[in-house]
DNA sequence: CCGGATCCTAAGTGATACTG
DNA sequence: CAGTATCACTTAGGATCCGG
């Protein structure tokens, strides 16, 4: 099975990264911290990812319990995500990778769409 | 080229991720936080790791820049990795990353062979 | 002892088109 | 609007053998 391996890390650290280390993973917690968005908005956020990618990143933070899905009955109809407190409890760690990164950026003179300041 | 767009990341976070992302680049450095260890030693610590893993992570780190590499020249020859200062930056991260993950696999019941007390 | 070379599989990712 | 289906591609990761 490859769930149980999935379960064998060597450490906490590879624990913390099968929760976040999705390719738009991280990028979709951030815009997410200052507040809830809709599925567009997150598609409009993050114009490298595709739909299926978006979903696809989206269901697995779901599953993990980081964010909460919330379907608006209405037309047209509307999926509104957020961070559950589980997935709050991870802003810090996102935050000290963010500052690092963007310090490890500066030094090579690159920039990223999402900077620090964002998060005001 | 891709290397074009592996430098186009969504945020710093994906950096530092594209940095520490791999399979046994954490427990790596996590275990010469302590002290330089020879090739041999990395393996022992790191069973899951086979040699050709373990080379080609240590390999990764090198290029990235976050450890050294010191070849021996004695019979039979050995091979000490240790942290760089740039290395050394990036150990507030995994500690933050350690411990969070280290809460989350407390509450699935699971425990992991390197743990957040290992580094005193 | 250290690790390169080769081959292979599985997972992640991407483009496009399509549906409720 | 909010996804899903399909196909193709790239990469990471693993097994095994070989060389310095």
């Amino acid at each position: 099975m490859t769930q149980q391996e999935r379960s064998m890390f060597n450490c906490p650290v590879e624990a913390t990264l099968s929760l976040i280390g999705g390719k738009y993973k991280p990028i979709i917690l951030w815009h997410l911290i200052k507040e809830p968005l809709h599925y567009m908005e997150l598609q409009r956020l993050i114009p490298g990812a595709t739909p299926k990618m978006l979903s696809q990143q989206l269901r697995g933070l779901e599953t993990s319990g980081m964010i909460s899905r919330e379907v608006i009955p209405e037309k047209p109809p509307r999926t509104i995500y957020s961070l559950t407190e589980f997935g709050k409890s991870i802003i810090p760690v996102l935050d000290v990778m963010c500052t690092w990164g963007t310090d490890y950026l500066n030094g090579l003179n690159v920039k990223t769409p999402c900077q620090k300041q964002e998060r005001g």
